[in-house]
RNA sequence: GGCGCGGUGGCAGAGUGGUGAUGCAGCGGACUGCAAAUCCGUAUAUGUGGGUUCGAUUCCCACCCGUGCCUCCA
């Protein structure tokens, strides 16, 4: 079964054919490091690294490239605030985000481009975007000139005269034309800057995802993704850039884009202290948890992230890590079940292969033939494993670190647990369940079962 | 104002032109010293009004409600 993919740009869900046979060039938006990566950011890196393992599932080389935004105004504000220098706040938010990233389980990009060392690609194309007409210098600045390209607003689609009427924002006086966007735009001393034909300044937004695109994949390439905002203006500049100053050759074939969330039925916003840091989210879930609340609704969907979703998914991953807990044996390799890669493969229905995912772990649990058990598992861990879950040891998912003393812990635990099992033995079950009180308040239940009792942390 | 998206059981959330997945929660049972986990069974839903059709939750129209974007926010 091929891959079907929802194209933004057709607005339908199309096969999807890699531009040359075997290999797949993934491009999606990444961050600007200005501050921790939140729950929004989040929602692109987890999708995106589902199609990620799809892809490389699919076909033998795959390429993602994922960039770091580490010029822009955001950055340069938040250090002016702060006081602490421009490379010291990228550096520390750069190696935040990776942190966090891989805490949700999100493989890193194959090449994770800096806008900052690719200025001189940048300097290049906007230098032949003048030169053809579709750019302009004025008042230190240079603009692409939006009248040049005759389908501008091909993704977005919209007219330019439909971005003027519904324009929020004073037009700058430099601009030829209010649809006109900055390529390049003059800096202060105190500012980030590089020499350019120009003057000395810094690059436009879009520019770096063009010029960075280009240099990892070549002018044109297979997918391009990023959140649903980046479509307009984002995207839609990317394209007009790309496509004028690579001589009409199109930028991606397919634009693939995820919704937007909100948080307890709200749109996220600093005002209203609903803004949830992905760090601050680690210290009280799991990243798995996280993740597999990120993936429970379908990508293009709206997602109200909760609490109580939250607490959802922990269940449905206790549900699975217990199925595999009670399998011993599995195959080394197993094939991913057909049902599972059947959702993946219709424009990643993660929520349609979460419940294949369910009947799966029913089926294990129900299981009594080993051999039967070892292919419900290696099934179980192959699915688990394209979706990015499961792939922890289900004892260290149960009994993992609750603190530092963790490991002190667990020692105590099996002996309070081997004294309730004398106290069993004896039928004193009065000191029994004083023993399993005392291990409850301690946040441990117990679970008897045929091969003796097993804990977890609630 | 322009463009777009969505409204499915208590909650979350899929699919589908022909008696509506899955998980959680609920209820009943099996198992258990009691629990937990697990398994079995079970009740409850397609915003409103039209249209097309033998038949619509699914297609079309209107309305209501919610929501996103409209120059640097994933």
């Amino acid at each position: 079964m091929p891959l079907d993919l929802f194209n933004t740009l057709t607005r339908r869900k199309e096969h999807f054919e890699p531009l040359v046979a075997g290999k797949v060039g993934l491009y999606v938006c990444g961050p600007t490091v200005y501050d921790y990566a939140h729950i929004g950011n989040a929602r692109p890196v987890v999708v995106f690294d589902v199609l990620y393992r799809l892809l490389k599932h699919l076909y033998p080389e795959v390429r993602y490239v994922r960039n770091i935004t580490d010029v822009d105004d955001k950055i340069i504000d938040r250090a002016r605030l702060s006081g602490e220098p421009i490379d010291s706040v990228t550096t520390r938010t750069t190696d935040a985000y990776h942190q966090d990233m891989a805490a949700l389980n999100a493989l890193p990009p194959d090449i994770e481009p800096r806008a900052t060392r690719h200025i001189a690609q940048m300097v290049r194309m906007i230098g032949k975007l003048i030169d053809q007409g579709n750019a302009y210098e004025a008042d230190g600045h240079v603009l692409f000139s939006v009248p040049s390209m005759a389908d501008y607003g091909m993704l977005s689609r919209r007219s330019r005269d439909e971005l003027i009427a519904g324009a929020r924002v004073e037009v700058a006086p430099y601009k030829r034309d209010p649809a006109d966007f900055v390529l390049w735009k003059p800096s202060v001393d105190d500012c980030p800057g590089w020499p350019s034909p120009w003057g000395r300044g810094r690059p436009g937004w879009h520019i770096e995802c063009s010029a960075m695109a280009a240099e990892h994949l070549g002018e044109t390439f297979d997918i391009h993704g990023g959140g649903l905002d980046l479509i307009f203006p984002h995207h839609e500049n990317e394209i007009a850039q790309s496509v004028c100053s690579h001589g009409g050759a199109p930028l991606a074939r397919y634009w693939v884009h995820n919704g937007f969330l909100t948080v307890e039925g709200e749109k996220m916003s600093k005002s209203l202290g609903n803004f949830f840091t992905v760090r601050d989210l680690l210290g009280e879930f799991p990243g798995e948890a996280i993740r597999l609340t990120l993936l429970g609704a379908h990508y293009r969907q709206p997602l109200d992230f909760t609490r109580d979703l939250l607490r959802q998914s922990k269940g449905n991953l206790d549900r699975w890590y217990n199925a595999l807990r009670c399998a011993d044996e599995a195959p080394s390799k197993a094939d991913v079940p057909f049902e599972v890669l059947a959702a993946l493969e219709d424009d990643l229905n993660t929520p349609m292969a979460i419940g294949h995912v369910h009947a799966l772990a029913t089926a294990l649990n129900k299981a009594t033939d080993p051999a039967e058990k070892a292919r419900l598992k290696g099934g179980l861990l192959a699915a688990g494993c394209l979706l990015g879950i499961l792939q922890q040891d289900p004892v260290a998912w149960f009994q993992g670190e609750a603190g530092d003393a963790a490991t002190d812990d667990a020692a105590m635990i099996e002996d309070l647990i081997e004294r309730r099992k004398e106290a069993r033995k004896s039928k004193n079950f009065a000191e029994a369940d004083r023993i399993r009180k005392e291990l409850t308040d301690m946040g441990i239940v117990l679970e008897d079962g045929p091969g003796g009792t097993t804990w977890k942390r609630a």
